[in-house]
DNA sequence: CTTGATGCAAAACGTTTGCAGACTC
DNA sequence: GAGTCTGCAAACGTTTTGCATCAAG
């Protein structure tokens, strides 16, 4: 774990900053401050402002990424500087990370074609998973 | 303008569900519920829940498209059954419309490597426009 | 005349904020 | 000790809902 990415990012080092954190670098897909509430608050209490805050503070220094999806909820990620997006039953929530994305190439195209300096994108697919189709076809 | 678009929806044809409809006709863009209540509250007044539960009830039944975007807010537009995806300044919030989707291969990759049945997806870009460009360089 | 549409006000939802007290540096 | 972080409760903006009334089929 960096110990200093808070530090190097001017905010102080809290315990809970330093869990929430954690948290964030274990975690497989991208959080809501709720599942975040959820996985901290069996090593320490913490309000739900506090959560938001320190998420806001950490998106504002691209320490994570914050992205609103289609449920309504925002969903923050441990900013790598690579690219992920997912795919979401629409059935039973399941997310599941892609690594691919073919955005780039036409993020050229776009900013030669409009002048715009493109500065990010956000994708989400969205499907039904094979468990889900299956309950499906059998209450038919 | 297509007259029995609420009918064959199952859906009773109102004269706030036609104009609601038509001011979807002739937007260039996706709109809020919002900006359909400033532009209908000419010709008509009618209440924001009937707006919603209207839009709603188009996006049900598939006559138009419903996107939660990065700004909080929810965009309604006609489903012509083609794709569309839009780039949004993040100052002035100008949003200009793209044609191109690279997505439909990744879709199929997608779908064959997860065993999704893939029904949709959602993509917006950011960046900043040339104008508000051009004005961050003079204030700094 | 039955069913679905509408208005109003109140509630829901996720998120943000003001303020007083507590902690980090 | 200065400046930032935290908890609480209250506010926020968008969207939804309960219920009584009204209009379309």
């Amino acid at each position: 774990m960096d110990n200093n990415t808070l530090k190097s990012a001017d905010l102080k080092q809290t315990k809970k900053r330093i869990l929430i954190l954690s948290v964030l670098e274990t975690a497989a897909t991208a959080l809501t401050a709720e599942e975040i509430d959820e996985l901290t608050s069996k090593d320490m209490k913490m309000s739900i402002s506090t959560i938001y805050r320190a998420l806001n503070a950490l998106a504002d220094k691209n320490v994570i990424k914050k992205a609103l999806h289609q449920d309504g909820k925002t969903y923050y990620e441990i900013n790598n500087h690579t690219h992920r997006h997912s795919l979401l039953c629409t059935l039973c929530n399941e997310r599941i990370p892609i690594d691919a994305c073919p955005l780039e190439s036409l993020e050229n195209y776009l900013a030669s074609e409009t002048g715009y300096v493109i500065t990010g994108h956000n994708l989400e697919f969205f499907g039904i998973c094979p468990k889900c189709a299956a309950k499906k076809a059998k209450t038919k």
